[in-house]
DNA sequence: CAATCTGGTAAACTACCTTGACGAACGAAG
DNA sequence: CTTCGTTCGTCAAGGTAGTTTACCAGATTG
């Protein structure tokens, strides 16, 4: 009986999960009372690695994690939307870099100004410390489960 | 200056992301390893939600925070691969009643035990009190993102 | 008993990712 | 200069996990 007691009162998944919803769903609701109502989490997922400068997909792909493929199909959509546009790389014909058009640098700067209110909000509830030791934690956790998934 | 690199260094959004994928990804590989090949993330995440006495939809849904009909689609896929059996509720003709089957409590220990091995792992890394304060600390974050959302 | 609520399903759609196959261009090596 | 392996991006198809809308049937209550 304390086994299952044991485990439910420890097990960290749902708790993670629920803090991850929670991430996306305060995410989009703020980026939506600022008038980005076509936004999906995705975007806001991609809007923290895209800078003024632009990047190629496939430099988007690795800071994503994700293949190159999916980060082609996100970008299509960003540009009919109007967040972002591809110009072709002059140093290499192959290339694109996509760039944050006027629209696009809007929702960036919103995103970033959504982090920082959750930060805020954060460090109101858990204080500073709690709040960096608990990314650092994060960090540590995904490592170690990560090395118990590849051994 | 210093603005910028504050974001980037507090910023717990990736940290939780990682962790979420690292979980997920080592639920399925050792999932896998026991023989449960044909097991997707959603069916290990309903798993600690089923119980031997058997659940109906509705409770599930409300209990995993999605819709009915998600969770009618998963407990049918749950059922063509023999991990759970749909029963009729004796006591309300319209329910039914979903029950794991041999091979489901099979997958439903394993799955516990992935959890458990998941914890000891985390508390070997970061001992006991950071997990547990880890698995507070989620919780509280979630509320308070929660509240800076619907407010 | 009629109105309404609740349990479940069906179909269509959205979002996000994957794998596999491919053409085109780059870089180096012969 | 040509060949060869690699890299850049795309197309096509499919899988996973949900949603919304619409609906039926059984249960509950005024």
């Amino acid at each position: 009986m304390s086994n299952s007691k044991k485990e439910k009162e420890d097990n960290f998944a749902p708790a993670l999960a629920a803090a991850g919803r929670a991430l996306i769903a305060t995410m989009m609701a703020k980026l939506a009372s600022c008038g980005f109502t076509d936004v999906t989490p995705a975007f806001s997922s991609l809007m923290p690695l895209l800078d003024a400068t632009g990047a190629r997909p496939s430099t988007l792909a690795q800071r994503a994690g994700i293949t190159k493929q999916a980060i082609s199909q996100l970008v299509r959509e960003l540009e009919t939307r109007g967040y972002v546009e591809q110009v072709p790389d002059s140093t290499d014909t192959r290339a694109k870099i996509v760039r944050l058009t006027k629209r696009g640098v809007a929702l960036h700067a919103a995103a970033a100004e959504v982090r920082l209110e959750m930060q805020s909000v954060a460090v109101a509830k858990l204080g500073k410390a709690r709040v960096s030791r608990l990314r650092r934690d994060l960090l540590e956790l995904a490592a170690a489960l990560e090395e118990m998934r590849t051994r």
